[in-house]
DNA sequence: TGTTGACACGAACATGTGTTCTCTCATATG
DNA sequence: CATATGAGAGAACACATGTTCGTGTCAACA
């Protein structure tokens, strides 16, 4: 396949620039008076030969029916996670369904590469004080979590300790009916407990720290 | 400020369904036949409506040339930061100059209200190792930089040790003539060094971690 | 009861915008 | 040389789309 020529190389980029700038695609005649063209026809007729090579894709007779195609999936990429509440130590975990057109101010957006998912069922949390150092997670960082009473062994998740009133953040063992829970930290130990002492909340899908 | 009335709602859950699905937004009369109105004078005059209270951005006479004001702010407002490299302990840090031309594949995306700024002079490194726990930082993690060569008291910053020939990460003092470089986990102790001895190669102002 | 204002209707009207048709013109290609 | 082909120009056409105007409904209110 031959290269793209001159021309239609500046008009994809324009496309790409007018994309950044407006939100809405540019017409035929705002490409044509951008770059000098002379006529609507010739940049249809680059359009289409862009359109033949799969750079864009055109909705004939919608107005303004261009979509770059490597564009139009990666702004869905992103996915945009509501901060329902904190977490801390002493504090049970908000779980996603209290939040009942309680207006969640915050949200955490974050492009869908490090997310496996399409973003369904997560949360994320503000982490309030230092009792989770031993998972790597300081005190003002955002941690997100995927909401879920069971896990995988080796997963790590955020666990409410009933008899300690406690929450934490742990990699999951069970081991017999006891459940380890092994700190991220590895210079420190794990915690041992009764399976039935654990109930699970979530499980951490990620950590994002964010400094001034 | 009245709320917004049952029509105007709709139009706006409309408008944001159909950019979902499409990457241009539509005209009035798609939102007039979906949503059974009867003219598209009705969708004008609603449509006035949610803009005088600034839910959405109109450009008249341009077709298509509504945006919504939560959405347009959001989709520009992700950066797209290249992971250019990674950042071990032994190791000197890779700097954005070294990127000539060579094929960054991985970036990291952000919602702009994670990052103070545009994004300008921002790169990422992936830690490698687990030189950097006290800084709260595990192997796997992305960490944002700033490039820059001097910060303020306080800050976070890269630093690359002459004389150790290390990289490591910390929160930078300068004390006279020596620099204390004080780990962000509170349970550890400072270095000290003599300020000839430290180069700084940009400053944190992030850190992501995705797990699976 | 009359007035007012929010909301809605329907029908033009005026542009905006994609499409198409006919011509050039240069460059191969035989 | 004759012909094909790729790229572009210019104009007209047809429909898509934003805008506006006159009118109607209905509840709130003095």
């Amino acid at each position: 396949m031959k290269d793209l020529s001159r021309r239609q190389q500046s008009i994809l980029h324009f496309i790409e620039h007018f994309l950044d700038a407006n939100d809405y695609p540019p017409t035929i005649r705002d490409i044509q008076t951008e770059l000098g063209i002379s006529s609507t026809s010739v940049v249809d007729y680059n359009l289409k030969g862009l359109e033949a090579r799969g750079l864009i894709r055109r909705n004939s007779k919608i107005s303004r029916g261009i979509e770059l195609a490597s564009r139009g999936s990666s702004r869905r990429n992103m996915v945009t996670i509501p901060v329902i509440g904190q977490i801390a130590a002493g504090q049970p975990i908000p779980v996603p369904g209290d939040l009942e057109g309680s207006d969640v101010t915050e949200t955490v957006e974050l492009g869908s590469d490090l997310m496996s998912n399409s973003g369904q069922g997560l949360f994320a949390l503000r982490v309030k004080g230092h009792s989770m150092v031993d998972a790597l997670i300081n005190d003002g960082d955002v941690v997100v979590l995927r909401q879920q009473e069971t896990c995988e062994n080796g997963e790590t998740v955020a666990v409410w300790l009933k008899e300690q009133r406690e929450t934490t953040l742990k990699r999951f063992y069970l081991e017999g009916d006891h459940v380890r829970l092994q700190p991220a930290n590895v210079t420190m130990d794990p915690i041992y407990t009764p399976a039935e002492n654990v109930e699970i909340q979530g499980r951490l899908v990620g950590v994002v720290r964010s400094i001034d």
